[in-house]
DNA sequence: TAAGTTAGTTGCACTATACAACTAAGTGAT
DNA sequence: ATCACTTAGTTGTATAGTGCAACTAACTTA
């Protein structure tokens, strides 16, 4: 027996690939969730869990190509702000054995999605309001801890970045954008400094567009760049 | 057959963990490197890589019980600040085949460290200086780019958190954590801004001792909590 | 034309920082 | 003893991003 063989003789784990993929729907935050099957020869059936899948050795590249190939099939989306979590793995977190799946989170524009269309059952995928640091339902595996991480780590990055522009429509305002920030945060920002915050970096190209409403109408913006975050050097609020 | 025995039948990638292991030595920031035998059977023999190995699924609980394990047999360090980094899988980065690996970074004081004592080949694992964003060494598989990463996120980290407290050695003058910070991120700070900002949070204690020198004696130090990192509200010289 | 509503601005206070000049406390040479 | 030298530690002033509150701007509707 050579070394190769023996170092592959090692059982392996299973190897997953998750995605929290947040939306804001009606000015709430928003994560999809996909009901398993009902098969009582799978783990968890019938329950919510995150989008996600094993990884497919013949077909995915990469762990980041097993994201988006998961991503696109549950939500039609190609080009999305994707950025890795953590990865979860134990003896016991599935019951087919060792397993570790490695996280992803998502941020998309509510408007690209396409919502499936699974003949059998449409209701399969949905989005689940987010709650304090989770949804009000049972989830597989352990998905809700890894959905709190997501969130927290959600929350804590949009303190001091861009992130939620890749929420937005193609056109929004400034106060529209706020919203978004406060939905993800659940408190109220301060209006003037965040509109410094956001017209002091090149995050934001102002439209001759202007949204019209029974008062004074809000000029349009619309992202530079659909690719990447901007970093603030502070947080917001300093909490004391 | 049964749909547990199909999804087990896919083909599973190699799951391994790797450590970045930091330390200071001699006001350098040092990164902890193994060669890998010299077997030419085995990928990348007598290269130096990341500290690191394949989950072993019947003696680890979890992820972090493997990068425990490995960091115990490497350093003889127990306790010490260990953080997820993020994950590597792809098809090709392994030639034994698809391969991913859960990478953690870990923080030392370099007095806690026993180097090990492998009879044979005694030179097997050393302490490197980070230059730039690397090493000056060729590294196995992709740990090049993993190292990359991993100080990139240090440096960030640094910008506002406490993380190269984790360097000290037990009682320290609040210069020499200066050149910690100042050896991690390879630039000066300022000393006045520098001594207000860790004086205003309790991350540290005045010991009754000072440190005697040929000229006036500085106050030593010690850390309140061996644990936990803390968080700043900024970073250090906002970058223009 | 006035009331109501939301967009957007302005002035002032506050806080953590940068920068530079200062004082404090020790050693060692003369 | 005194003074030069060195490093520890402090102080004063400026600055930038924020929080807060009050203000002005622009539009609709009655």
């Amino acid at each position: 027996m050579t070394k190769i063989s023996a170092s592959l003789a090692f059982e392996k784990p299973l190897t997953s690939v998750d995605v929290v993929v947040f939306s804001l729907l009606e000015n709430k935050l928003k994560v999809l969730l996909i009901k398993r099957n009902y098969n009582e020869s799978e783990p968890y059936p019938n329950q919510w869990a995150l989008v996600g899948g094993f990884v497919d050795v013949a077909k995915d590249e990469n762990l980041e190509a097993t994201a988006k190939r998961k991503l696109l099939e549950k939500t039609g989306v190609k080009a999305a702000y994707l950025e890795q979590l953590a990865s979860w793995g134990s003896a016991n977190r599935d019951p087919r054995g060792w397993s570790a799946t490695h996280v992803y989170f998502s941020i998309l524009a509510i408007d690209d999605v396409q919502m499936p269309k699974n003949g059998a059952n449409t209701n399969d995928a949905q989005w689940f309001d987010v709650i304090e640091s989770g949804v009000l339902t049972t989830l597989a595996f352990d998905h809700a801890d890894i959905l709190a991480t997501a969130i927290d780590r959600l929350r804590s990055k949009v303190e001091y970045t861009s992130l939620p522009a890749f929420l937005m429509p193609e056109l929004f305002t400034l106060k529209e954008l706020q919203n978004a920030y406060e939905a993800v945060l659940a408190r109220p920002l301060e209006k003037s400094s965040f509109r410094t915050r956001m017209l002091s970096t090149d995050l934001l190209e102002a439209t001759p567009n202007y949204k019209e409403a029974a008062n004074r109408p809000a000029q349009l913006y619309r992202l530079k760049s659909k690719i990447d975050a901007v970093f603030f050097q502070r947080t917001f609020n300093p909490t004391k």
